[in-house]
DNA sequence: GTGGTCTAGACCACG
DNA sequence: GTGGTCTAGACCACT
């Protein structure tokens, strides 16, 4: 199995680093079951161009990974997800992660002039359509 | 009226810059309606103090915010949440980017394994707050 | 391409902030077609020298364009004249406006005892000299 | 006479400190002869008024203008230009003036989206109108 | 007391 | 090399 299931994507408003995305992103992904241990994540020139980014850039992220643990690095093959990484869900820290996207996604919305009662009628509506 | 409904903190281990935090608080604390216009944000100063930070930090993010027209300050008094112009803008297209941007906000939540009623929840949750 | 057409220079006497100077003549540059969408301004640090300013204050300047969206900034890469989106406005609005702001500072310049004339004259120089 | 021939305004956008801009103001009128040795200026409470801004800025105006000789104040009667005040109209400092205040609108103006040819234009009429 | 401007300099992110 | 964030601190403008 391949890393198709997980989609990287950057906000480059947030003021978060770049390098800094994709290792949250990564570490999302195996938290939450997308990425498991020995799946292939895509290749630094890949990823570098989807995310029009510098390899560099991605090269980092990747880095960082390979030190913390969470991936290995096999030459000629490809970086693939470490087996039994430890990443528990935590709980507590998915609501803090909660928060914190929801947060910054009312602020830019707010940016644009949406306010919240706006924002949470059309989730709400989301919610409907997704019963019938 | 004074900003007390309005409470700042800082997640030092987010990656978002600290001025950056700033402004998207609020941002949020416009669009739930915890600040209105006219009313008073801490002075520059005490921020700082508050959240441990140089004044000059706050400073820029309070200016950032008045140049996109949410703040207005005068010297020596304070620094205000703006009567907005208020651009009239066409409805329909209002609403379209609405979609998308919420659209987008649920599919990335999704990919990090919230369920949209998880983001309706706790965005309802601001609402409820600011009540208080 | 570069900016070589566009050179910043600094009136310590004037009163007016050195980084309002610098906001000022990139918004005169590309009123007046010296800088055009995609070209690039000097470096941060560049031009701080040239003006003999710290890089703070040139940074500034930048950032404040930047969000008002006259430029913009690509980390590592450096600073481009923004491809304006140009929000369509009403056109009557438009000159209405133009009528206004034109009339209003005419009305200044009397005060302080120059004509129309004159005006005139120096506004066509600023439209010669770029074209050389 | 009194001062009403001579206008206050304040551009509270342009960065100038306000003080700054009611000297500037008084010295052209003197200069450009709409105001004369003997004119009554505006009393600091009046022009406080007129212009918005507290009394201690105008006060500070005024007594700068003292020092430098412009203005003599006579305690119960009020502020009056000062005789024999040496302002020689210079013709290099008037042009620079010029070159200012030119500047300076357009790059107001372009930040109102609007091009200097435009603003050649519409003086342009301004004069046609005059002659008819 | 309020905010505003500027400097000097450290350290980070990105190409 | 590019720009970005932050600190520390001086001095100014204004209420």
């Amino acid at each position: 199995m391949t890393a198709q299931a997980c989609r990287f994507f950057l906000d480059t408003k947030s003021g978060v680093p770049v390098y800094r995305q994709i290792i949250d992103q990564v570490l999302v992904a195996v938290a939450s079951g997308s990425l498991n241990p020995g799946d292939q994540l895509p290749t630094v020139r890949q990823l570098a161009v989807d995310l029009s980014v510098n390899p560099n850039t991605v090269l980092r992220a990747y880095k960082e990974l390979e030190i913390r643990g969470f991936l290995s690095t096999q030459q000629g093959s490809g970086t693939f997800i470490s087996h039994a990484p430890e990443v528990p869900v935590d709980e507590a820290k998915r609501q803090e992660r909660l928060t914190q996207i929801v947060a910054q996604f009312v602020a830019r919305a707010a940016g644009e002039g949406f306010s919240v009662r706006e924002l949470a009628e059309r989730i709400g509506e989301m919610i409907a359509e997704h019963r019938q």
